[in-house]
DNA sequence: CTGAAAGCGCTTACAG
DNA sequence: CTGAAAGCGCTTACAG
């Protein structure tokens, strides 16, 4: 029987030294009312002896920890990495230690994930959202609770509640902008991908896409093409399988605007196995502007979402709220424009359309 | 000023229901002990409350909680993107909470990491790790305080502790088999990514690889190609830059074999700008077996680091030692083997070694 | 400058 | 079948 080894405690390090525990206590946090002898004897004493504060006794007594939960859906991360990375880089010097949840993507699942926040003392929390209607109401849970909130993300279906703070990437205008490129360089049957799910930020800007082929007189087209389009790593197969139907469905395509590069590196996959060349054959824009993206074969225009500054100014109003919380304020809007980078994936519209064989 | 909402506590609800604080606890906990129509009144009052436990509370009482910390090395997770799906699959339907956090590549940031968990209750560890000896101080913290630890991944430079359970995944037969593969498929200066830093793992391939290469017969031939790589997306953008130099300081090179697809990627697309053809030019194998790399213009040859079976194994033992703990045991380990894939990357040796220019 | 006491919200023997 | 009590490890008024 290996000898049970408990945690040292306050109250061990209080009978070695002869002080009370709540000296030690004090001590330990270098509150200044302890002798500064007595202090550094106790410190020295507590690291000789590997004390480690219990922090669920520290939340129980003072109601929240030195934790901050990042939520961000489905861990495909490759094209949320600066966003984490960027977030890390700041809480930390803060003294915060983050912690990342998964939110996956059926209502139930989210609200245990939700549940579990509201039921751990975090100090704060960061939700990345593509889709802000399928989460409210574990939102509102959290809200409750009158911790500083921050959702970041495009959707523009975001509500204002008090206390929540939004940290907005408006792609629109960037998706609008590819577009009006695609119709300058002398295309007009452009397909756009959208998915069956509730997408918000999709179908916004399958909206603003409807629109703008309207102002150029394109009337005699739907550029609604439907795919399907899991999250995470799988978008990539199903952009490849999309290739094809593409073509059966929109024979006269020149042009596609994907939702999410991986989405359009699986395409691009696709068309080269039909012998469709990019961009001689059709022009190809993806969304999220992943490092990849510059680094492709043929590199892929797409849209910056500006991950990193989302996260700092996320991380900014968090912080903010921590150190004054002014919980009677109007809610916080922090606004970020997305950009369109272009590189080859796009370019003139060919003479004629491509078809299959 | 709004009226401050305090958590509603079992205090509230047995207030309420005019009975003990302690008759809701068991109420709520659904103890026999408790007669079933006092049970459903206080968990209906409690819902309609609105009541959640503070899982402080109950981590302070019962001494750990129902999270479990899944640890990774920098999330540049398209490569870690199964194994936390797979792991996640697995815990949540147990009942567990999967909390994910990032291992900085820094020592001070990992002892700060294994700090924060020894500190807060996780009911057990999972840590993804290519190299074992920098985090091992920080282990034997964790180790100390008897709660499940796995450690998953290929290096080989693993110690064995009483209590610390392990997913090995030898990928040095895979390496070899590519090795092999090259060898004779007639490339004889092959190159092999030897990063700066003390990565272990990599080391140990480049052992196999020296030593494969005498055994057939190419002793006037050092594979090493030292090339920066960063952790994380920045390797691509490392594997970019590694093209021109690779064949300034390995002037016959004929095959190269990469520690990373990211690298290899970023590679890809610096040997396509100097005009070197992949495999007619220069073959190339990676590491990982990202999705991308079967969707990739030329389709990446890789090693497939087995990730979800890997997660599946570390549950497994973490869930039998969660259910019925058996510290005095010789350390548990699966041992699982890497498999080569081979893809269009790949193939015969070509007759002249190709040069810049 | 230090200590005794109360309390954070829960669970679990121990009585009744 | 239910309740009163003790205690998990801390922090923070309140006394001295």
């Amino acid at each position: 029987m290996g000898s049970v080894k408990v945690a040292v405690t306050i109250y061990d390090i209080a009978r070695e030294a002869q002080l009370s525990h709540a000296t030690v206590s004090m001590a330990l946090r270098n509150l200044p009312r302890i002798k500064a002898e007595t202090r550094e004897r106790i410190q020295k004493l507590a690291a000789d002896m590997g004390y480690m504060p219990n922090q669920a006794a520290v939340s129980l007594k003072v109601g929240h920890s030195k934790q901050v939960a990042l939520v961000l859906p489905r861990l495909d991360v490759t094209n949320q990495y600066s966003l984490i990375e960027t977030f890390k880089a700041q809480c930390t010097p803060d003294g915060y230690q983050v912690v990342l949840l998964e939110l996956p993507a059926d209502a139930e699942g989210q609200r245990q994930t939700f549940e579990h926040i509201v039921q751990n003392d975090y100090a704060a929390v960061a939700a990345y959202l593509s889709c802000f209607q399928t989460v409210a109401p574990a939102i509102e849970r959290l809200l409750a609770t009158q911790r500083p909130l921050v959702v970041i993300g495009p959707p523009q279906d975001m509500e204002t509640h008090p206390g929540l703070f939004t940290v907005q990437v408006d792609n629109l205008t960037a998706v609008q902008a590819g577009l009006r490129m695609l119709l300058s360089q002398g295309h007009r049957h452009i397909a756009h991908t959208v998915s069956g799910d509730n997408d918000s930020a999709n179908n916004q800007s399958h909206q603003i896409i409807l629109q703008t082929l309207r102002e150029y007189g394109v009337t005699d087209w739907d550029p609604a093409f439907v795919c399907r389009s899991r999250r995470g790593e799988g978008m990539i197969e199903d952009g490849y399988r999309a290739a094809r139907t593409l073509f059966e469905c929109k024979p006269r395509v020149t042009a596609i605007q994907c939702q999410n590069d991986l989405l359009a590196f699986g395409l691009l996959r696709g068309l080269q196995e039909l012998g469709a060349q990019v961009p001689k054959d059709i022009s190809v824009i993806g969304s999220d502007n992943m490092l990849i993206a510059e680094y492709n074969h043929i590199t892929l225009t797409s849209i910056d979402m500006r991950q990193a500054e989302s996260a700092q100014a996320a991380w900014q109003l968090l912080l903010h709220q921590l150190e004054k919380p002014d919980w009677d304020h109007i809610p916080n809007q922090v606004l970020l424009k997305a950009n369109l980078v272009v590189r080859e994936s796009t370019g003139a519209a060919p003479a004629k359309p491509f078809s299959l064989r």
